[in-house]
DNA sequence: CCAAAAGTGTTGGTAGTACACCCATGA
DNA sequence: TCATGGGTGTACTACCAACACTTTTGG
């Protein structure tokens, strides 16, 4: 039925954070050819009257365990040599997840799967480098304007911890005082009249949650998330 | 070859702009079924071996007989449902291209091709108004941190022709002198010494070029465009 | 000579940046 | 009791928004 000889895959640039280990993406080891034994973003095959997210979900779900809490189309590749065997077009997505949720395995396709610090990355099949970096990109770039960083940490968290992955995010250096400033402003966090338990030395921080009812009731009354 | 049942096409929102049109899009009325005799955004097969930007130029150019000086990714369609007879994936792009330019022709697929002012649309085949609209969307928040509107103008224009760009594509008013200041202190713009011939009532107005060179030296050193 | 459109300059408010002090905990 | 990390407040500055006057053309 088809007249193109040409396949179309997802792929999925999944990022985790931790207050510890900083940004983390989730890779695969192939199990197949080609570039079996080499580390992949997770993805694979569209399914005929599968949806693009649909697809991505089944295939994380399927490779590595974890459902994302959220997930955006992030852009198709499709130079007619990336992929070695034919001409095979992908559409990529990238994810956050809060990493702590789930605990990895591999299966199907996948020896094995892990995450990597997105500062030590091996090389990647195909061309799943290029994606990862335009994936880091995107996010870098829609941070500073939608609240998506509070996808990355716990449900609830410390202003410190949001503070850090900003820094991460940008790299460099943000005022403490001035972030704290800036987010609190938006009147979008809820303060929770808690504290971080035994974080080490040092006072403890408060705890906050993300209002997102409150930020799109503001967003609406014309409120701009700028960080 | 192709286990999968479904196939990949591309589809292009073009965009022109008129100093007295103002703002509009390419369309071809379609000689073809599903959707025989409707309006509709030009594009159609991926073939094996074609990279998809070339497709794009491909169909443009064999639809409308138009060559665009800009091209990008918008999104990846992928519902199942979005064409009625089978799974079809469309890789959307949009482009810009400077109206008077080109004369347009419809051939291959196309009845006709027209250009049609974005606040007249006629109601599209497929899903084509939902891409349409994410294209506009793009461009308005694109045109604001990066000088791809230049691309829609004359390579020889007055400011306030950019200015009504803006103000189009914002939907409101903009200080006319707080524009000028803002673009003018950017210092990518070539004042050519010229002035805009008989362009009806009042002081006639200086044409300026967009110095591409200069843009992307003052870029690396910082420099952030920003309307 | 009047109206319309374009060029240029000044001011005040505000938001962002730089910076300092105090507080609560673990060792 | 000291070091470490977290909470909060203030002053300066630079940029943006609001606004007025002059210049050049066509009718």
């Amino acid at each position: 039925m088809f007249q193109q000889n040409l396949s179309l895959t997802v792929d999925a640039v999944v990022f985790g954070y931790d207050a510890k280990d900083g940004l983390s993406v989730l890779l695969i080891k192939r199990l197949l050819a080609p570039f079996k034994g080499h580390w992949a973003l997770p993805g694979g095959f569209l399914l005929a009257g599968e949806s693009l997210e649909k697809a991505v979900e089944r295939e994380l779900e399927e490779e590595t365990g974890i459902k994302v809490n959220y997930l955006e189309q992030l852009y198709t590749f499709g130079k007619p040599d990336r992929d070695p065997r034919k001409h095979v077009v992908t559409v990529a997505y990238y994810g956050l997840v809060r990493r702590n949720l789930f605990e990895l395995y591999a299966a199907t396709d996948a020896e094995d799967a892990q995450w990597f610090n997105i500062k030590e990355l091996p090389p990647l099949a195909f061309d799943h480098n290029d994606i990862f970096k335009m994936a880091l990109e995107r996010l870098r770039g829609k941070i500073a304007y939608q609240p998506i960083g509070f996808e990355l940490l716990d449900e609830e968290f410390p202003l410190p911890d949001l503070h850090r992955l900003y820094e991460t995010l940008y790299g460099k250096k943000i005022d403490r005082r001035n972030f704290s400033k800036k987010i609190l402003q938006l009147d979008i966090l809820e303060d929770l009249n808690k504290f971080q338990p035994h974080a080490g030395r040092g006072r403890p921080s408060k705890l906050y949650k993300f209002n997102r009812a409150k930020y799109f009731a503001l967003k609406a009354e014309g409120m701009v998330f700028e960080v």
